[in-house]
DNA sequence: ATTTATTTGCAAATGAATTGCATTTGCAAA
DNA sequence: TTTGCAAATGCAATTCATTTGCAAATAAAT
């Protein structure tokens, strides 16, 4: 099924109310398949005539954060938040230093070197993030 | 030579007047050998009656991190920078998620990873962040 | 010692994110 | 369907990390 119907049984599951501004926000989320601030949201949603007050967004957002259908990250050593919807486990990224485009990279490399990672440092690892950064095809030639 | 005296050398090859302050702040930084937020550092400095005012501490912080002998980190995925003193080129970072402690991770698993990902994707790589997160073994038990 | 560009302290400003509170809305039970 | 109520929202005000303007202090070159 197409991913963006599931959503609302996503949100049954984890007890909140199947709201106009969470299907909305959630539905710009699974569009765009790219982590996107707060505000980048809340301009999107005027844009298609769905203006929701910006500390709507940011609560929204921390909600599902809270309940596991969102991850909040902070990819531009910057302070500003990114976030991205859990479609499906695992995924990172890789920005371009100068233009800012975030490009998905399905994969991940560091499985079997989790678990060597565990057994030197007796910590119990439950997750990670990767961002790697660079220069874009288009950004390189200049 | 011990990392502590090279600083000085560091700051006037990047045309830094060689201050107190910033004198202090490597100091804590190197001694920590640890990502440290500019709180952290501020009050630190103040233990060690070196007041410092925080804005100064940002500034320089800004400073050194512009000249590369310092590095700006999001470890957190919040509000909060990390800094760090680029002793020795690369590191990571193993976060407890229960009681914040950091570990630092020596060696990289992803050197040949970069050169795939590179050919993959057109990219011109320069660098990345890898933060691990779980439980340490004091928290584990819980 | 004098000069000059840098650096610092202080107070005020900024900007992302959060919060209090009154109002509205989903939705379950009647 | 209607009612009741907890959960969600809008709005304005607040918080908190970080930044900035400006005057005073300081490093270091002459």
């Amino acid at each position: 099924m197409d991913k963006r119907f599931e959503y609302e049984d996503d949100l049954k599951k984890s007890g909140l109310k199947n709201t106009k501004s969470r299907k909305a926000i959630i539905d710009i989320l699974i569009k765009g398949d790219q982590p996107i601030t707060a505000e980048q949201i809340y301009l999107k949603l005027k844009e298609n005539k769905t203006e929701i007050n910006l500390s709507t967004v940011y609560r929204t957002l921390e909600t599902l954060d809270s309940k596991g259908l969102v991850t909040k990250l902070n990819i531009m050593d910057d302070d500003r938040m990114f976030y991205e919807y859990n479609n499906m486990g695992h995924r990172h990224y890789l920005v371009c230093i100068n233009c800012k485009k975030i490009v998905t990279i399905n994969g991940c490399p560091l499985t079997s070197y989790e678990e060597e990672l565990e057994k030197q440092t007796q910590f119990n690892i439950v997750g990670h993030k990767l961002y790697l950064y660079g220069y874009c095809s288009d950004c390189k030639r200049k």
